[in-house]
DNA sequence: AGTGCGATTGACT
DNA sequence: GTCAATCGCACTA
C-alpha cells in the first residue's frame, strides 16, 4: 500500500484522540541506506496539567518541544540510556503529547536489525526505546515537524486498524489509573506483559 | 556545585 | 521474576 504523508490539519484536536488515531499510522525514517519505517502498535497520552507529563511543570529546555504546534518531535533521554519519542498534540503554548511506544517493522528491516543487534524482529520495535534506537532517533530529531518531508515524518497507508485495546500507562508513577495507553489488540508487537495486550 | 531521579532495557536467577 | 546501568536535566543552595 502506498504511503501517504501525514498533515497538520487532518490531526485530531485533542491529546488522547491523537494517541488513538495515531495507532495505525506509520513512522518513516530517512537513513543513510533508504527508508525505514514501521507501523505504530502502541501509543500513550499525556494530558494538559496531567501530573504524569513532563510538561506538568511548564515549559523547560528539555520538555519545550512539548509545546509546539501538533505534529511535532519530542524526544528526549530516559534513565539514562533510552530515547523516546513523542508527538506534541495541542495548540502551540500548551505542553502535552503521545509517545510512541511499539512499532511494527515494515521497511528497512536490516537496517533495524543492524541498529538493534541480534534479536528477534518481533522485539526490534517493541518499546519506546528499542524503536528509537531501531530508527536511529536521538535528540538532533527533537521539534521537527513530522508533517514535512525530512529525516522522520508520519505517514498513512489506509490499511484497516483492527481492534484497539486501551490500559492504563507503563512506567509512571504518578496519574497511574488513567486508562490513556492505547494498543493494537493482539500484535504481537506490542510491548509489555501478555495481560496488557489481551 | 551537588544531588536525585526517571514515560527503560537487557542481563541474569 | 529481580536488578543494575547510565546521564541529562531539574531542583536546591
Amino acid at each position: 500500500m502506498r504511503l501517504r504523508r501525514v498533515s497538520r490539519a487532518e490531526l485530531p484536536r485533542d491529546t488522547e484522540a491523537l494517541a488513538r488515531w495515531l495507532i495505525g499510522c506509520v513512522v518513516v525514517r530517512a537513513l543513510p541506506d533508504g527508508p525505514a519505517s514501521g507501523r505504530i502498535v502502541e501509543t500513550e497520552a499525556y494530558l494538559p496539567g496531567d501530573a504524569a507529563s513532563h510538561a506538568f511543570r511548564g515549559m523547560t529546555v528539555r520538555n519545550r518541544s512539548l509545546f509546539l504546534r501538533p505534529g511535532h518531535a519530542y524526544v528526549y533521554r530516559a534513565y539514562g540510556t533510552a530515547w523516546m519519542l513523542n508527538v506534541s498534540s495541542e495548540p502551540a503554548g500548551i505542553g502535552a503529547g503521545v509517545l510512541i511506544r511499539a512499532l511494527e517493522p515494515l521497511m528497512g528491516i536490516a537496517q533495524m536489525r543492524g541498529n538493534r543487534g541480534a534479536v528477534p524482529d518481533r522485539d526490534l520495535a517493541r518499546g519506546p526505546g528499542r524503536l528509537a534506537t531501531a530508527l536511529a532517533i536521538d535528540r538532533s530529531l527533537d521539534g521537527i515537524d513530522l508533517t514535512a518531508p525530512g529525516l522522520l515524518w508520519l505517514a498513512t497507508d489506509g490499511q484497516a486498524v483492527g481492534d484497539i485495546g486501551i490500559s492504563t500507562r507503563i512506567g509512571i508513577a504518578r496519574d497511574v489509573d488513567l486508562p490513556l495507553r492505547f494498543y493494537r489488540r493482539g500484535s504481537p508487537f506490542v510491548s509489555g506483559p501478555r495481560r496488557l495486550n489481551p
